[in-house]
DNA sequence: GCCTGATAGTTCACTAGCGAACTATTCTTT
DNA sequence: AAAGAATAGTTCGCTAGTGAACTATCAGGC
């Protein structure tokens, strides 16, 4: 497998191709959405390759980490798909799999008995105590050579990008 | 759907409540990584919500790109798949599906039979061609409120991040 | 109380991507 | 020149994720 930066030698130089038979490419913003897919996908493969040998995938943990973070420690699947921006299809599979592995209970809600509410156990805490910890050291390697400003501004960026984006997606601004 | 900004609320909460029983969690670099992946998450969607209509993916159209944008427009599997960080398996079946499309050729190397030459059709080229431009509009605006040197700096961190990916994931520095 | 419509989940059938096993060709060694 | 190792693709069987159809429950008018 190739390495990161040689890969994004080859996008710039691809990218400044077209360019030229296309002149109004936005260079700039083309390589900024590229490079940023990338990075974003390398550190989705890094945390996977993590959690692999716990059988257990990015989504699957993701969602794990919304029931745990929850105030009560629980949520419902749409809830949990709303925010993690997964369709309620695959969501459905997620608990089965929590649940088959004992991390969360899957209980019908007694209000709505439409709704369903994941629960964490106890086992689904533990596992997460045990789990994150490892984790921290890597996240912060991949940040080492940023100054504190660095992440601030990176942040601020990343929000900024995030509410255009909203914008974009749902031009329904003012009815 | 919910709102992006909605889900980015929800995920600082979750952090902060999660650093509150884990205060060893590095709740800047975390919150980056988060926002990193849905920022790119979320541009994901953005780009095969423009491509579906012409029936093909994000991958595809990637894949489609980069030998579009190679010099004599052509490539073998190989090559792209090691740009692309996709197996080979899957850029087979990539390949099918531009060739069943007409867009590119399939063709095996004279030097060596083993390799496989993808070249792009004069249908392949124009459909860039077509496809691209009414992309531009959408990437510009995602930047909008992006001073140039917000551009120039965002750029920069993201490069830095890349690098420190590749030694987290590549530690064979020198032997 | 009882249709109508809306909402929450699930099931089903399909597309996308991955790893392991396989095939065909080329390189190396002798 | 023949055997063995290496390389490039493909096929196969599996896991992830999606949209459409379906089920069960609730809410509102009458």
């Amino acid at each position: 497998m190739t390495r990161l930066i040689e890969c994004l030698a080859h996008m710039d130089a691809g990218i400044a191709r077209v360019s030229e038979t296309m002149p109004d490419t936005p260079v700039r913003e083309v390589t900024l959405t590229r490079l940023l897919r990338f990075v974003g996908d390398s550190l989705g493969d890094e945390l996977e390759r993590h959690l692999k040998p716990y059988n257990i995938n990015d989504s699957d943990f993701r969602t794990l980490m919304m029931i745990y973070s929850s105030p009560d420690g629980s949520a419902s699947p749409g809830e949990l798909c709303g925010f993690a921006q997964q369709g309620a299809t695959n969501m459905t599979r997620i608990a089965n799999v929590l649940v088959k592995a004992g991390l969360v209970t899957r209980a019908s809600a007694a209000e709505d008995r439409r709704r369903v509410l994941l629960s964490i156990t106890p086992a689904g805490r533990r596992f997460v105590k045990k789990l994150l910890p490892p984790l921290f050291p890597r996240v912060l390697e991949a940040f080492a050579s940023f100054s504190d400003t660095d992440k601030r501004t990176f942040e601020r960026l990343l929000r900024k990008l995030a509410a255009n984006i909203d914008h974009l997606t749902h031009p329904d601004d003012r009815p």
